[in-house]
DNA sequence: TGGCCTTTGTGATACAAAGCACACACCGCA
DNA sequence: TGCGGTGTGTGCTTTGTATCACAAAGGCCA
């Protein structure tokens, strides 16, 4: 097991450590950053001292994926962008689903962060007959019952639960009966996902949690 | 450097990982459930059983902090789940606030996860003129300028950063001037904070954009 | 009350990640 | 075209974390 709320049980691809994958993003978006203010080339140090990390660790983690700069030089930055978006999967879209309509239901669907990123939200789904058939924010929802359906249907590669706690795992226990492979969870709980399943849990509360500690 | 969007410049308390203290919540939530059900007794098998992890790892966790089994028994589910509350600071309320009156600031002061586990958001910011003044769930929305004031009055201790990835690092110096030391950050930037502070990041995008490594 | 069974607490060990430090590649300039 | 300066890529070391495995503690029952 690796850290609170983070399961990777991924039979397939990587002996690359799990750490080093959740920093790529980082990566990606400090360099989109520098290449809006239109640097062309940048060292590993100039990157750690964005990210607040050592450039020695920055170079060891490029280095999983090949050699992508130039000594003396640094790395071009469009060129090592488009790189780790290909490794990471970034050079297309996914097509999302959102399961549990309720208040943060809503939200998630109606935030605006997920789709210029390539994760566009494509169904919506509800237990709650009431809900069952509203339309929210362009999406008419469905019932959960029509979920395998569906997730082939639109070919739906992620879901994101957002269901009370209390039903939780059997929707993620559905989700991954339709194949989803990858899961960002929002309630409070670490679920059982069989191997090859990834799941990502965003927990506000946990994160207090844990920072109270040092300001006791 | 820990793992992504967690810094932890703690320089007082402890010589025990910050992993560690990242668990404990995991924990709490897991020994309050088993007392809901009914529960006296728990072993730190079933208690890794319900949170994924080896029992040999809760047992270690534990120990940093005393010898709260019994052996040939396990744990007391009320007194360890009082006592982690204790360690953790969770045997008290947090006056927390929330700069950043958006969308997102929004969604989080109406967010009914907090103030039952203790964090009470008393306060709410915005730059936007329109915006100050306004009450929204119960919070006169203040100018940022009245950060220092207002968080010495209320007594704030944790802040809660929901503004634009532009003015992000701003308000983070902002909060940190005002003396606090725990910040929770939605916004999307590693920010830069003198030792002592701590900062939690809650980044969806970041998450779904490592995953998708893994279906690639 | 003694012996058996269970489960803790923890040193020792194994594994994983981060950081160091330097050889080597490349750039720019004279 | 050669030389100085810079910054990568990486083997090696150090640090940190997880797991193992077992002695000792406590409960329970005959």
């Amino acid at each position: 097991m690796t850290s609170p709320n983070i399961s990777n049980n991924s039979s397939s691809p990587s002996n690359i450590p799990e750490v080093v994958i959740q920093r790529l993003p980082l990566y990606v978006r400090a360099l989109s950053q520098f290449a809006i203010s239109g640097d062309n080339v940048i060292s590993s140090e100039q990157l750690g001292r964005r990210l607040q990390m050592t450039p020695a660790q920055i170079r060891k983690d490029l280095s999983y994926f090949g050699r992508f700069g130039k000594q003396g030089r640094g790395y071009n930055v469009v060129s090592l962008e488009t790189r780790l978006r290909t490794i990471l999967g970034l050079d297309r879209a996914w097509n999302t689903t959102v399961v549990g309509m309720g208040r943060l239901g809503r939200a998630v669907v109606s935030y605006p962060g997920f789709a210029p990123e390539g994760f566009n939200i494509v169904a919506a789904f509800d237990a709650d007959d009431d809900i069952v058939g509203q339309t929210i924010s362009g999406l008419n929802v469905h019932s959960i019952s029509d979920l395998v359906k569906i997730v082939k249907e639109k070919d739906i590669k992620i879901g994101i639960v957002t269901v009370p706690v209390e039903h939780a795992q059997e929707v993620i226990d559905a989700l991954v009966d339709a194949g989803i492979k990858s899961i960002l969870n929002y309630a409070p709980l670490s679920p059982k996902v069989p191997d090859g399943v990834t799941v990502r849990g965003i927990d506000p509360v946990l994160s207090l949690q844990s920072m109270t500690y040092y300001i006791r």
